[in-house]
DNA sequence: TATTACTGTTAGCATGTGCTAATATCAAAC
DNA sequence: GTTTGATATTAGCACATGCTAACAGTAATA
């Protein structure tokens, strides 16, 4: 009995190695937001080490071990010599699927509902779980297909404009206009609102006031009033430079 | 060691007991089901035992009894000694939750992003476990407190007409206006296909033609064609008889 | 280089959710 | 009333997801 079991393991396993097996479509929320996290540091250009897994998710080094080795198992992602984690080609395509429903989530939320700005975050995270591709598609329609989520985020298979660089690399005197929240500030509720009550959103101007390094941080100021951002902050927040004309 | 866990657990019970427990507001979706699940039973006043979960959810006698066992240990349900299972006010209380979640879903999917009438169920059926508070309630408003879901179950708080009958106890020669199709029917996508096809929607009137006890069968007729429908389905839809005048 | 600190891994455990097979219990019908 | 059929329960298992404690390995730094 036992023996069988092994034997029709073994020849499984070898018909997955020539690659007959057919990809899981569905999987846990605790695997896609395994994958949704690797997208996020890929696309931050940070490499995606298992340590980076414990701290954005909240976890313990043994939970990320065990999911990141079941993750391996069913071909989502491949792990180097460097121990870095990469995703496979089934493994990106399912998080892009999973950061555009979280993108059409918030802009649903913000726009259509009317919910702030600094919290849609929070409630697409539990929403982009349970979109069917239908619901998903007839809601991007609804929307118009947005390109960028409410925080300038771009939709898959969208990019961001050539000249955009981080509030880091601006210089006092220069007029900006923010283009992207970076996604690891959001989920901190707290700084989103002061972000929005700062209107540091897309879309809106700021000038650059200066940038002191004992306080490392960098203040603005715009029709609202002015604002002062931290260094570890402004490193996240993109913008494109305006040549007032 | 073993000791100190066994006396502090005993300490716990008795907290609890004393209902010093604060009740759990999140559970899981195998739990949101299960209230879910019994709500309707409820509601279509049938009794609720373990056989019956086993068959409207597809799962096994001893998985649901581990589940309910569980239930009732947090304090969801009771089980009275006809092995009935009775929704404490706490699971009530969330059932109803989960099922205004449900509808409000529907009814967005299908008068919103225009997903069709017939398969609104399915996709709710993922929503309503990840919609927050927030976004119930703005969802709501946007909607404009609907009363109904777009199959005519009434959202908690709201009932359907006095004079409201099932098709079973119509007779030939009435004329009667469709006011709800059963929940129970919305879990077969291929007969909610069939009676949007024949217009069985909420609104729409029919002519009883006849009641054939041969072929279990009632047929209608409408503006749109003749229907049939077998009585175990005809006694899952509800209508109100229209005196023409 | 040696030590420290960070990172990864293993062992061992808990809980929720699923299963089959076997048994117990209860209701209904002969 | 005894048998039968439905229902409930127990035992035993599997797997995903979490944890702590302990250890191993790698990198940073004194």
């Amino acid at each position: 009995m036992k023996e069988f079991q092994k034997i029709r393991e073994l020849v499984i396993s070898k018909e997955d190695a020539a690659k007959n097996k057919p990809p899981k479509t569905e999987h846990s929320q605790v695997i896609e937001e395994y994958l949704l996290t690797l997208y996020k540091l890929n696309r931050a250009g940070e490499t995606a080490k298992a340590v980076a897994l414990t701290k954005l998710l909240n976890t313990s080094p043994p939970t990320v071990h065990a999911t990141i080795s079941r993750m391996q198992r069913d071909g989502l992602i491949n792990v180097n010599k460097k121990k870095e984690l990469i995703l496979t080609n089934e493994g990106q395509k399912i998080a892009e699927d999973i950061a555009y429903r979280h993108n059409l989530s918030e802009y649903f939320l913000c726009n259509t509902l009317g919910i702030p700005w600094y919290e849609v975050h929070q409630h697409a995270h539990r929403l982009e779980h349970a979109m069917t591709p239908t619901v998903v598609q007839k809601l991007a329609e609804f929307l118009g297909k947005p390109k960028f989520c409410p925080h300038g985020t771009p939709m898959p298979g969208t990019t961001l404009p050539e000249n955009t660089i981080t509030l880091m690399e601006t210089e006092p005197g220069n007029i900006v206009e923010i283009a992207m929240i970076g996604e690891s500030l959001e989920d901190s509720v707290d700084l989103m609102k002061i972000l929005q009550e700062h209107s540091i959103m897309p879309g809106n101007r700021h000038k650059v006031i200066e940038k002191t390094d004992v306080m490392r941080s960098i203040s603005l100021e715009s029709k609202e009033g002015s604002s002062s951002l931290p260094f570890h902050v402004a490193e996240k927040i993109l913008v494109t430079k305006i040549t007032k004309d």
